[in-house]
DNA sequence: TTATTTAGTTATCAAATGATAATCAAGAGG
DNA sequence: CCTCTTGATTATCATTTGATAACTAAATAA
């Protein structure tokens, strides 16, 4: 298979990823947020603590609709903002309790749902998919 | 690996999915088109002909919502409307000549920005690649 | 023939998103 | 001290997106 062919492949691949992950997470989150702050969140749960830059350089996004977007989530109490001793023109952004509550609840359902997807998969098959996650991450999805 | 740690590396894969489909796709579309117009068109082009259903099934969309935007992207005269002969309800959609002249642009701009990412693979990195989405595409992303 | 269902449209509205300019405050370098 | 840069905020605006209700036209079922 040539490099034409496998982009080809690649296309298809990533609908199928965007819509799966969709089917994955839909409804998975509270109505109170926004998908832009949904993904903030998700970001900030597996790296915190960021930074607002680092928000928005990861997801693509203009520091003043950062800021913005921070502030609505600071208002509903699902993050919070300490300011580095060091440099203090520097924010760190961190869940609140109640942040990582939702979090934890976002993640459960959207992992049950995980779970019902791959629930015929046998020990080999979820081996073969965790390779192949290495696989891709590392060669073709790298950052 | 246990599905609850593979839960958690699909969790980062995704993220890596999206963020380099950005990356790759960012500026590719003209700037005359929203984003939503640009994934139905990216899905008309590799799906044709399909019917309006057909597009707010897989992208996930209300019907009043396709329909108008369908309306926007055949106003600039990047698809076309063919009524079913049999039932006349049904729409097919096509790209245009100039629609398929847009998208045909769009991926080379995205095909050459892959090349770039893979440069550095060597033949056999590019067979792992390929048996690596075609194992997630079955075993984890079938719809 | 008369419902009923299906496919799609139109109109309208609120909310989310993206972009820009202007501003502030803190650090860094001269 | 003064300037420049960096990190973040505020204000404002246009556009996109999502949702809903009301509607048309064609097919199908009763």
């Amino acid at each position: 298979m040539d490099k034409h062919a496998l982009f080809y492949k690649l296309v298809s691949f990533t609908a199928s990823v965007h819509h799966v992950t969709h089917e994955l997470t839909k409804n998975a989150k509270p109505d109170s947020i926004s998908q832009v702050q949904y993904s903030m969140l998700e970001y900030i749960a597996v790296s915190q603590p960021v930074t607002p830059s680092e928000i928005n350089q990861c997801q693509n996004m203009s520091m003043p609709n950062t800021s913005r977007e921070l502030s609505k989530l600071k208002e509903k109490k699902l993050i919070e903002k300490i300011t580095d001793s060091q440099d203090r023109r520097k924010q760190y952004i961190r869940l609140s309790h109640e942040g990582e509550a939702v979090m934890k609840e976002a993640f459960e359902t959207i992992e049950s749902r995980f779970r019902e997807r791959v629930q015929h998969a046998s020990k080999e098959d979820l081996a073969e998919i965790e390779r192949a996650i290495d696989i891709l991450q590392s060669k073709l999805f790298y950052r």
